[in-house]
DNA sequence: GTTAGGG
DNA sequence: CCCTAAC
């Protein structure tokens, strides 16, 4: 998808690592280098045009930032840590946390370095290791940092607004954190506390699960929670020296055991993708933070050594439009996306779907994905459960068959009858059946009088039977110049649906005796040469709706046919027969109902391959 | 390209 | 009939 579309980069995936002095109001200005990534993975240093555009990009973003009040929800979506920033002293505003990514660089600006403001956190087994003393520093969220030296505990953020996004001078409360805290433990109304003081905001969340998750990944990328002495194991916030195995467990953020429904949920849609489950045990911090990235190709300087399993297969458009589901239920709580916002998207040209990885991490990069199915390229927000098959190709010479108002039963029934109807280069055989359901008509259905089977000559024929008897016979012998016919339109029409008729049906069973089920080429070859619209896949189709067709109906084996008044061409009962027959043969009878077959034998052997079926 | 199966 | 995964 990406790399089909001409472009001057070669698949580059512009990414900003740092951005210099661009926060002038700030008292401890992060330093940032702005970047971008060349075609052949060098880091190219931006140039003064491109700094001035991110600038730009930037006070945009600062000023839409105060409007969105839950601005962060998105970028935790998108936020991907891995970056060791170069300084150890480096300031992060509220907005500046936000990973702000464009990966669709604009054709038409494609030197324009894509805004990238990074997390400023390094990977939390490394941030881990930072000193306490320098935590101020290091973490601050707010701008001025007025009480950036006492984080008050006694009063914990009671009158921190609710919104934080616009600058405030809010910072992380742990004082909730002393001691072991279980949030599994935990009521709604404290994990809703908990929330506050880790996000400094109010929320209405009553989802327990939500909010663990939130708190979880809230606390384990935030840079003053990893500088305490506080780690984060299951949902158990507990002290480092009570962590005996928290090597890895510190990277695993809320994985598994505590994503309860949204993990179960993943584990249902994706239990054919195996390599997850033995991603388990591999997983590190810097995997798990670097995943995005990895996408894109930034990996090279980060942690490549843990880039390794790779999932061995695509998933599935379900898996992809149920994990949109998922994820759309989970955002949906939140806020309604920003129009800004998408343009801020995350999204990895590479990887129209996330590893597998990140799904199990809670940090949800992919707030849009690239949509490369249906060919179109376009990054489109969710994936969400539109028609997924193609639009209808030919349909205008469907409009032209079925003419004016006329439904297709009027339609049909007059063709019967009207030889110089609308349709003439439709096969006056497919009208024979229709006219049984016909409204004016009694269910009677024709059946093709077809030379060999007497028990077709035993039915009664309605009385327009003779002529179009005559049509489906000759259709069974040489029909080929009226069904490859297709009509003036130029080219065959491949009409969409075609209804079977009761001589396609016989053919396909005498195929299926000749050849054997499962031999749809052979049969198409063969039996339905003359019928160019039906593919081998049609006729498998149509087998195995005669197959159901034929146990259903056996039970009551009317010699009659089904008289049931649907639109639907019925299939004659003898015919149904010998479909159960042959399905007998072939070892295709359901065991349940293979018990009580045979007994409509004898009505069935009538064809010409009777014999055939006799002695196999 | 074909087959099997789900939708 | 469409779509797709597997073969």
């Amino acid at each position: 998808m990406e790399a089909s579309e001409p472009k001057i980069e070669d698949c580059a995936v512009p990414v900003t690592s740092t951005i210099r002095a661009l926060e002038k109001e700030i008292a401890h200005p992060i330093v940032y280098q702005l970047v971008r990534v060349d075609g052949d993975g060098r880091l190219v240093p931006a140039t003064q045009d491109e700094i001035m555009v991110v600038e730009d990009l930037l006070e945009d973003d600062k000023c839409e930032s105060k409007l969105v009040p839950d601005t962060r929800q998105i970028s935790e979506s998108c936020i991907t840590e891995g970056y060791l920033l170069e300084r150890n002293s480096f300031q992060v505003t509220e907005e500046k946390s936000n990973v702000l990514v464009d990966p669709v660089p604009d054709l038409g600006k494609i030197d324009a370095p894509e805004k990238v403001a990074v997390h400023g956190l390094a990977p939390l087994s490394e941030l881990s290791n930072v000193d306490q003393s320098v935590r101020t520093d290091v973490c601050s969220h707010s701008q001025d940092a007025p009480n950036e030296d006492a984080p008050n505990e006694d009063t914990p953020n009671e009158d921190a607004p609710s919104t934080s996004a616009s600058g405030s001078s809010w910072k992380p409360d742990f004082s909730k954190l002393e001691g072991k805290i279980c949030l599994d433990d935990l009521p709604v109304k404290e994990l809703q506390e908990t929330f506050k003081a880790t996000f400094g905001r109010e929320t209405s969340v009553k989802d327990k699960q939500w909010l663990k998750r939130r708190i979880t990944m809230g606390l384990t990328n935030s840079c003053d929670f990893s500088c305490t002495t506080f780690i984060i194991r299951d949902n158990v916030v507990m002290k480092k020296g009570e962590e005996q195995i928290c090597h890895r467990v510190k990277s695993r953020i809320s994985a598994d055991s505590e994503d309860g429904v949204a993990n179960s949920n993943f584990r249902g849609s994706l239990s054919d993708h195996d390599n997850r489950i033995k991603d388990d045990s591999d997983l590190s911090g810097a995997d798990v933070c670097s995943s995005a990235f990895e996408s894109c190709n930034v990996t090279k300087d980060l942690n490549t050594e843990q880039i390794t399993a790779k999932r061995a297969r695509k998933p599935t458009k379900r898996y992809i439009e149920e994990l949109s589901e998922i994820e759309s239920r989970e955002t949906s709580e939140k806020l309604a996306l920003p129009d800004k916002i998408s343009r801020y998207q995350f999204a990895c040209p590479e990887t129209h779907i996330r590893p597998a990885k990140n799904v199990r991490s809670n940090v949800r990069p992919l707030v849009t994905r690239q949509d490369s199915l249906g060919g179109s390229g376009v990054q489109i927000p969710f994936v969400s459960r539109i028609r997924r098959s193609r639009p209808r190709e030919n349909f205008m010479p469907l409009l032209k068959l079925q003419p004016s108002g006329m439904d297709l039963a009027t339609r049909q029934v007059r063709s019967a009858f009207d030889i110089s109807g609308p349709q003439e280069d439709d096969k006056r055989n497919n009208d024979l059946i229709k006219t049984s359901s016909s409204p004016g008509w009694t269910q009677q259905p024709l059946i093709p009088a077809c030379e060999k089977d007497e028990h077709y000559s035993g039915m009664k024929i309605v009385e327009l039977e003779n002529d179009i008897e005559v049509n489906d016979c000759s259709e069974d012998n040489s029909d080929d110049n009226v069904v490859t016919v297709p009509t003036q339109k130029g080219g065959m029409r491949r009409k969409h649906h075609r209804p079977w008729t009761i001589n396609e049906v016989v053919k396909l069973v005498e195929g299926v005796a000749r050849y054997g089920a499962g031999r749809w080429s052979e049969i198409k070859r063969h039996a339905f040469s003359s019928c160019p619209y039906r593919t081998s896949v049609d006729l498998k189709d149509k087998w195995r709706n005669l197959l159901k067709a034929s146990f259903v109906q056996l039970p009551a084996e009317k010699g009659i046919l089904n008289s049931r008044k649907q639109a639907s061409v019925p299939i004659p009962a003898p015919i149904l027969s010998r479909v159960r027959e042959l399905a007998d043969m072939q070892g295709q009878i359901p065991p349940v109902i293979s018990a009580c077959k045979s007994s409509g034998h004898s009505s069935s052997d009538r064809s010409v391959h009777e014999a055939r079926s006799g002695f196999l």
